[in-house]
RNA sequence: GCCGAUAUAGCUCAGCUGGCUAGAGCAGCUGAUUUGUAAUCAGCAGGUCGUGGGUUCGAGUCCCUCUAUCGGCUCCA
């Protein structure tokens, strides 16, 4: 016998040579259906896979993340089967389960997948699910399995085992299918009830564009063909909230290609709102210590030989450009920190005057790769709210947590809650990647991870994402779709400082070295609005929001009444409109509640002789009757409800 | 940049296997209506069907080029 803790803590014993499967008959019939995947003693194992010894179990459903991890698994060798029986050359490589689904990498030679051909692809393998094939793990020796693949010519499987130890490697049989696999699989197919193969595209073998491109295809299963209809009902609905539809209604921006690819252009109600949030974080950088600055939006290339960004990134950028004197080249900035260097070097500091804050709304410019460029939340010309500060050694944990504290603060105010933070170091393995020398890397970096435990923030650390300049701390934040950008940033640098021989003068009188902090608590206004938007799905705070008040008068006859209402409203710098069109009443709210205003004052004969107005909020109906002075206050009430000072 | 897809009026879309002067709703304009909490009615106007080429008696429809967009990959100072 062994003995098993679930758990909850409680131990039961079984025969020895029980399976998962079993323990599970034996809590209950019921919940032994459900359950599609189990771990023991911190190992994932399969549902049928026998107990040798004592240790504790847990079983997973499809509700646990675990157990969709197996049941996206385990569709992807579907995937990979349905695939191979109507292309019976393709070569597979891998197909993990995602977040949201699974995919397989095929090598198909010349052949193509695309859309038309998903109906037949999900068809087949809902047919092949409704077989009932058990998983069946087995173990092969290193040889057998480079010789079942060898036969095959696929060289890909090939490479995986050569990276495998013998001894260590595993075969997953379903049905007639065989696959190289860890293991990880719900019992048997006929589970796996409704699937959608979502997307094919392109992808490179483990990654790398240098190799081979393979065909991706994306697919997801459910144990209910209900969950499928609620799961791509939940997609219409992130469609709704995408920034580059609302940003298109609600008329903030928009692109032509006459101007360029990634060049967005803001229209009056988006560079207001922009202007907005640049005021919001100009007051709290004020109180902060911060001083703008102002500096061109190109420069000599020189000054970007000097800051090495043009030896890493100068083929690849916009290219330079040429005046009438022979030689001269300028570049649009890539970056703010050089110009900052310079306003630093414009005179001699001594520690005393340290640290020094230098912040603007700076606007640059980086050739992204066209297919990369999206909407708001990647383009080409874009306008940091970047500060660089310029402090001693000494002072550098300090400055950096009252950064952390900064961002903090900004993304309280609208409304992030839901955020991760990353520490960005170097990739230990590739040391050639960075510029710079390795004492102070390691400086940076346990600078950055000491403030970030400080702060109680919750971060992970990702080894090989730093800047080549130094490590970064940065925020996180998802869109709607689930796709994760990076807002802010805050990123320590001793490169630039050496390469632009920046000094102080010390309390020793001799000349030292500051330390530099770039950072952007929105990242860049463009994509933090972007974000914002999905996050709020156009219905922004109300001290944000183009127009906070829409007055609708019930004729013609109250124009008068509403245009003294408006102007009481802009004296009290509330932003309001009159709808002042022929229209009905029903129709003017429609339009205001379609177009997200927050408020609706209605005013006709009652409202003309009581010097009242009628209020209606935005998605939640009439508030009734208030004197203009009442409704008045009721805004400031709400703005000051959701904006906090720093 | 790479793989796949898409491009019809300001917006959202229809136009089947190539065949009369390319349609609809919304928005716009004109007129009527003067309106009380999510769409008043009528009329008018609006498109060289993304670009350039080709196949054909005939192309919005089929093929190629380019451009842009979308979903991914790679990249992201």
């Amino acid at each position: 016998m062994i003995e098993i803790t679930l758990p909850d803590g409680s131990k039961r014993e079984f025969p020895k040579g029980s399976t998962p499967m079993d323990v599970a008959k034996n809590i209950s019939e019921g919940f032994a259906r459900n359950v599609i995947s189990a771990k023991f003693n911190d190992t994932t194992v399969e549902t049928a896979t026998p107990l040798q010894e004592n240790g504790s179990l847990t079983l997973y459903t499809f509700n646990d993340a675990e157990g969709k991890k197996a049941f996206w698994h385990s569709s992807a060798h579907v995937l990979a089967q349905t695939i191979t029986a109507f292309y019976p050359d393709v070569k597979l490589t891998i197909g993990p389960a995602i977040d949201n689904g699974f995919y397989y990498d095929v090598d198909l030679g010349g052949e193509v997948i695309s859309e038309k051909d998903f109906k037949g692809i999900e068809q087949k393998m809902l047919e092949f699910s409704r077989g009932k094939h058990e998983f069946k793990m087995r173990e092969v020796s290193k040889a057998d399995a480079l010789e079942f693949y060898k036969s095959q010519n696929n060289e890909y499987k090939v490479e995986l085992i050569e990276n495998l130890e013998d001894g260590d490697i595993t075969f997953c049989d379903h049905a007639d299918f065989t696959d190289l696999c860890r293991g990880g699989h719900i019992p048997n197919t006929g589970i796996i009830k409704a699937i959608k193969v979502t997307s094919a595209s392109g992808a490179y073998w483990r990654g790398d564009e240098n190799n081979s491109q393979l065909t991706r295809v994306y697919g997801i299963s459910f144990p209910k063909q209900k969950m499928l209809t609620e799961y791509l009902a939940m997609l219409e609905e992130a469609k709704k909230r995408d920034h580059r539809k609302l940003g298109k209604e609600l008329e903030l921006f928009t692109f032509s290609p006459k101007v360029g690819q990634g060049l967005p252009l803001w229209l009056p109600k988006g560079a207001a709102l922009r202007g907005r949030l640049e005021d919001f974080l100009k007051k709290a950088q004020k109180k902060a210590g911060y001083e703008m600055v102002i500096t061109p939006h190109i420069g000599q290339k020189e000054l970007y030989e000097t800051s090495g960004h043009y030896a890493k990134y100068g083929e690849d950028s916009f290219q330079p450009i040429n005046t009438p004197k022979d030689g001269e080249e300028f570049l649009l900035k890539p970056m703010n920190c050089p110009h900052h260097c310079e306003i630093y070097n414009h005179k001699p500091y001594s520690y005393k005057e340290l640290p020094k804050r230098y912040a603007e709304f700076g606007t640059v410019y980086r050739y992204e790769q066209s297919g990369e460029l999206h909407g708001l939340t990647r383009v080409r010309g874009f306008t940091q709210d970047d500060a660089h500060i310029f402090c001693t050694p000494d002072q550098l944990d300090q400055e950096f947590k009252n950064v952390i504290d900064l961002v903090l603060y900004v993304f309280k105010s609208l409304g992030f809650e839901d955020f991760k933070t990353q520490v960005s170091i170097r990739d230990m393995k590739d040391p050639d990647k960075y510029i710079g020398d390795v004492e102070n890397w390691e400086k940076a970096e346990q600078a950055i991870i000491n403030a970030a435990k400080d702060k109680d923030l919750d971060y992970v650390i990702e080894e090989g994402e730093a800047a080549f300049y130094g490590p970064k701390l940065d925020f996180m934040v998802k869109d709607a779709l689930g796709r994760s950008w990076q807002l802010g940033t805050i990123q320590v640098d001793y490169n630039l400082p050496e390469r632009f021989n920046l000094n102080y003068k010390g309390s020793d009188n001799q000349l030292h070295r500051p330390v530099m902090i770039h950072r952007a608590p929105f990242g860049s206004m463009e994509r933090f609005i972007a974000v914002l938007l999905e996050h709020t799905g156009g219905r922004f705070p109300l001290w944000l929001t183009p127009e906070q008040v829409m007055v609708l008068p019930i004729s013609e006859k109250y124009q008068k009444y509403a245009e003294k209402v408006l102007t009481l409203l802009e004296n009290s710098e509330i932003r309001a409109l009159i709808d002042d069109r022929n229209e009905k009443t029903g129709r003017k709210i429609r339009d205001a509640e379609v177009n997200k205003i927050p408020f609706m004052l209605i005013v006709g004969e009652q409202e003309e002789e009581n010097e009242t107005v009628s209020v209606r909020k935005h998605g939640e109906g009439d508030l009734g009757t208030l004197s203009l002075n009442d409704f008045i206050s009721l805004i400031d009430k709400e703005i000051k409800s959701t904006i906090e000072q720093f």
